[in-house]
DNA sequence: CTCCATTGCTACTGAAAACGTAGCGCAACG
DNA sequence: CGTTGCGCTACGTTTTCAGTAGCAATGGAG
């Protein structure tokens, strides 16, 4: 089921459109597809290539639910994103950028915050100082 | 296991930091979660019930491995983003307005596309134009 | 001080999603 | 016509997520 605005979606009961978008991208491959027709359009097979190799069954229910959400269409060279869907794919360039700062002061920390590492949060009894209402 | 940049992740063996980053938000709640902490720091039951009543256990893997990646950590207000988690979620707002145009539009569709629609590729032997080279 | 409500998770099970493979049917090339 | 390559689909297996129960630590109330 593809999640849309103004239905109830996972994480939402309200169906508030960042919730379903969140909802969306949230699935497995989902970014991944949509980075790669940041860069070009593409074939059924292109596309599972240039996913390194995604299974065919996961990649055709996520370009089904792109297509349901029309961020994606279907042309001559294939499947290619929408208007729509190009102007999300340019906010994710933005998330490259952040990426690769990232990237290096996690190096500069050497390797990733151990699990096992000391700092859980406390049990207490008393709730911390409360987060915002209840979105949704 | 907590993709990071610089090791072989789903989706790419070169490990690229858009790679990691696609693969870590790639997963259920993970966006949410930046979400609701981009707002407010939060306890484990406030996020919980935040997101909708996430069951515990994903929401506690979803937090190691944010604190993994040092998006996040530990504060005496709960989980609250790093500095670094705090620039990712400044660009998930760009998202959210995104996505309320993206709500409007489909609402003048009136409906998502359906997946009986006809426009699915054409099967064909010559390949499409290809694509770019293999990313990852 | 004791009791007990609340907290931060953990353990565990079943459901759902993803993975991986085989292969069908159609298109088109030689 | 036979063969090759394409876009998926079917199906079984594995992994992840969903959901629940409950433990141990904390600390507020009496």
């Amino acid at each position: 089921m593809t999640p849309v605005p103004g239905r109830p979606v996972r994480g939402s009961r309200s169906g508030r459109p960042i919730m379903a978008l969140l909802d969306l991208l949230g699935r497995r491959w989902c970014l991944r597809v949509l980075w790669e027709l940041r860069e070009a359009p593409g074939s059924f097979r292109s596309l599972q290539s240039r996913c390194d190799e995604v299974s065919p069954s996961v990649l055709n229910t996520r370009l089904a639910e792109l297509r349901a959400a029309r961020l994606l269409e279907v042309s001559e060279e294939g499947y290619r994103l929408t208007a729509e869907g190009r102007a999300l794919g340019e906010r994710l360039l933005q998330l490259s950028s952040w990426a690769e700062g990232w990237a290096v002061g996690l190096e500069s920390a050497q390797a990733p915050a151990a699990g096992a590492e000391p700092g859980a949060v406390r049990r207490r009894r008393s709730p911390l100082k409360a987060g915002p209402a209840n979105g949704g």
